[in-house]
DNA sequence: TTATAATTGTGAAAAATTTCACAAGATGAG
DNA sequence: CTCATCTTGTGAAATTTTTCACAATTATAA
C-alpha cells in the first residue's frame, strides 16, 4: 500500500506535538484534542495512523508515549543518525548550532566547507572538514544522510560526491534541483519559497481564501 | 475559482527555474522541455498556469520573459515587499545575510532581537533593534511580512504582537504551531521534518517506493 | 495556399486524498 | 450484569488533484 507523502510529513508534526504533550501532564488524548491542537481534523489523523497499524484504545484514546514511539518507529528516527553538513556559511552554521536535530533523533557528525578559514574555528563538536575529505570522511563514518547548504551552483557536484560516497538522503537548502540516480531521497526547502506563498496570500485575501 | 496549495508552491518553483533559463540563452521553451526541467509532467505545468489565464503560444511554446513575469505578477512579488526578521540567533542572522531573498522580490528591512548584544553589532543593513521596538517600528514602516526565527516557546507571543503590529503573513520557522487570527497567513517551515521524512524514506526503500 | 508538424489549453477521466458515518470495542455507573 | 457513553478504526462517499486525450491554434515548408 502506498502511503502519501503528505502523510508522513504530517507525522512529524504529530510526534512533536506528542513530544510538547509529554513534557507536561498529559498520558493520553483523544483523537479530538490532537487535532485540534495539530489543526487537522480528528478523522485525518487517525487515518494517518491506521496506515501503519492500531495505535489506540476505543473509548480512552492514545496513549502519549506509546503514541510517541509508534511514530518514531514508523519514521525510523528511534537509533540516533548521523548526518554530515556541506557548506559552512550562514546557513550552514545555523543549522550546525541548531539544537532540533539531535531533540528529533540526528546527529550532526560532521561538516564539511571549501573555505579553510571555517575549518576547526568551532572549538571541538562538529568537526568541520576540508571539502577534499568529504568523500573519505563519509565512507568511513558510514553516513547515509546529507544536508546541502551550498550556493546553487555548486550544489549538484556536492550532490554527486555525496551519493558516490554513499550517502542514501539529501536535505538540499540550495534553490536548485538536484538530479541524483533512484534509490536516492531528495528533500529541498526554498527558504524564498514560504515568502512567496504568503505574497501570494496577501495579495488575493478576500477572494479564494 | 479556488486554487490547490501545492500550485502555488509549484508557481514558485517555475519561476526560479525560469530565472535560470533566462540567464541563460532560451527565449522559449515548451512546456514538455521545462517540465522535464522542473520535475514535473507538462501537463501538470500547464494545468497550473491554466488557473490564471493563457500564457503560452500555441505552435511554439512559452516565451521565457513573459512566463516569468506572469508568474511574478500571480504570486505579487512585482514589487519589492518588506520583511521583518524577529529573533537574531544563529538561523536569524543567516537568514539576514541570504541573498535569495531580495532576488526574488523580498527586501529584509528591519531585525529584532531582546538581547541587546545583537543589536546594531552588524554595520549598517539590516537595522537590528530592540524587540521593544518592534510593534512600532512595524507599523512605521507599514511593513506585512514577517519571519520569526525565534525559540518555540517564544513564537506564539512573538506572532501575537506582529499581528497586533499589522502583519499579514507570517514565516515561522519555529518548530511549534501558531494560532492567528483569520485573515492572517502562517507558513511554517520545521528544518527537522525534512530529515524525518527522509529518515523514513531510507527505512522504507525497497517497498513502497 | 495548403499541408504538416508542433504545442498549448481544456473538458473529461482517473487517481489520490480527505471526510463521513457508523460498527466495534472499551469504560464506568448503577 | 446491563446500559449509556466515549472513542477508535475503517469501508464507502465526497472532494481534490493529477493525468489523459484531443480540439484549437500557431509556425513552417513546399
Amino acid at each position: 500500500m502506498r502511503i502519501p507523502r503528505t502523510t508522513i510529513h504530517r507525522l512529524s508534526i504529530y510526534l512533536r506535538c506528542l513530544h510538547d504533550l509529554r513534557e507536561e501532564k498529559s498520558e493520553t488524548i483523544s483523537s479530538e484534542k490532537f487535532a485540534s491542537l495539530v489543526g487537522v481534523k480528528p478523522t485525518q489523523l487517525r487515518k494517518d495512523l491506521a496506515y501503519f497499524g492500531q495505535f489506540g484504545t476505543r473509548g480512552r484514546g492514545y496513549d502519549v508515549d506509546k503514541l510517541a514511539s509508534g511514530i518514531v518507529r514508523i519514521l525510523g528516527t528511534g537509533k540516533i543518525r548521523k548526518v554530515a553538513i556541506v557548506g559552512v556559511g550562514s546557513l550552514g552554521s545555523a543549522l550546525l548550532s541548531y539544537r532540533g536535530f539531535s531533540k528529533r533523533g540526528f546527529e550532526v557528525a560532521v561538516a564539511f566547507d571549501m573555505k579553510a578559514g571555517k575549518i576547526g574555528r568551532r572549538s571541538r563538536w562538529p568537526e568541520i572538514l576540508p571539502a577534499t575529505r568529504m568523500a573519505a570522511e563519509i565512507k568511513k563514518r558510514g553516513i547515509k544522510i546529507a544536508v546541502i547548504a551550498v550556493p546553487a551552483t555548486a550544489a549538484q557536484k556536492v550532490a554527486d560526491k555525496l551519493v558516490a560516497a554513499g550517502v542514501r538522503a539529501i536535505l538540499n537548502f540550495a534553490p536548485t534541483r538536484l538530479f541524483v540516480p533512484r534509490g536516492v531521497s531528495v528533500e529541498s526547502v526554498d527558504l524564498a519559497m514560504g515568502l512567496e506563498g504568503l505574497a501570494y496570500s496577501l495579495k488575493s485575501r478576500g477572494r479564494s481564501q
